[in-house]
DNA sequence: ACCTGAACACCGTTCAAGT
DNA sequence: ACCTGAACACCGTTCAAGT
């Protein structure tokens, strides 16, 4: 009950906390400038001097959140890959509608460009030439992101009740987990290919 | 010049036409209700007759978005997939922020679900079975979204210079298309092996 | 260095009432 | 059947001024 943030001046680092928490008790729709600034009661042109809009602000939000991810000890070949993808969706999972502040601030290159660096590493350390790696790192990204933006929107909307009947028993929610392994499959697969050098799918040009 | 919405009454055609035309001549950001009515000549609360919400208004903006994805002749194999990814990247890009739109109202289940069954249809069609081709238009799905999503953004915030300086020669902007074309290449690649039987990444359950 | 106070120019939505 | 008018409860951002 007692005062968190009972005194008074801040530093951008309070700030960045304070939104983190906003974001993951009540969601993107909630992290408002002025709701942040009451967080930490202040005015909320007092955020102003810590970033220049919100944009930024949840720029830094994104660094941090695929900051978090935590790399684990891979043995098998090719698995360093699904490793790192599953590492990256258990990090935008690890705060609400975190798959989408992240892919808000990718596209205009603001920062959390770690996400796809790491992905590529990690296709780069299966084997596979840093070209390769690259693009397929950039397709992985999208699909990460694709799937976990989807993920989230669903747990929001299903928290409120506002699901539409269809998609109740659909084949969607059936196990985000195994669904996202599968497509990390599809894509490792291809990736498989194009090293057998066979001309086929995804190898030439 | 002339008033093509001089006429006073209008029906729910009207608005959504409305609404199509502001999403592509400024964006989704811009496609407000209060800019919607005054579009039509009309109060705000006068929308509210036709929709009852602003999502709902976009669920119908999205259906009509994917709905134009023009199906066209193809002949070799697992092609029909490779034609239907890309028929609907086109959908997505015909109208400006088509991509959000869609993938707002995907989640909740709004609507908009031809666009997995098509791809889905497309994939059986190709030579795969049901319960397989559904897994992986989903994955599929989620690629195109995230993919296009990411495109889209990058094309608004181009066009207003907000580009972080990383962005400007990164190995990002270099041709979507073909991008693209890697992407579900890489899929469809690894769809192939699962159909070749071996134990490999995506075969087995 | 960090914040207040007050304003500007907006939002989506509701609801009684009009024709 | 379709719309107005007025209100409610919000937004992000700016800027002079305070300490």
């Amino acid at each position: 009950m007692a005062g968190t943030e009972s005194g008074r001046r801040h530093t951008r680092e309070d700030v960045a906390q304070a939104a983190l928490r906003i974001l993951d008790d009540d969601g993107l729709p909630d992290l408002t400038m002025r709701r942040l600034a009451a967080a930490l009661e202040v005015q909320p042109s007092a955020l102003y001097w810590h970033f220049p809009n919100k944009q930024t602000l949840l720029a830094e939000l994104a660094d941090r959140i695929v900051a978090t991810a935590a790399s684990r000890p891979v043995t098998d070949a090719t698995t360093q890959t699904r490793a790192a993808a599953s590492a990256l969706r258990d990090a935008l999972l690890a705060y609400r509608d975190g798959a989408e502040v992240v892919s808000s601030t990718l596209a205009l290159g603001l920062g959390a460009t770690t996400a796809r660096d790491r992905l590529a590493a990690a296709i780069a350390a299966d084997g596979f030439d840093e070209r390769l790696a690259a693009r397929a790192a950039t397709a992985l990204l999208h699909f990460v992101m694709g799937h976990v933006s989807h993920e989230q929107q669903r747990l929001q909307y299903d928290s409120i009740g506002v699901v539409a009947p269809e998609a109740a028993a659909a084949p969607d929610s059936d196990d985000p987990a195994a669904e996202f392994a599968f497509g990390v499959d599809l894509l490792v697969g291809g990736l498989d290919l194009a090293r057998s050098g066979a001309g086929g799918s995804a190898g030439a040009h």
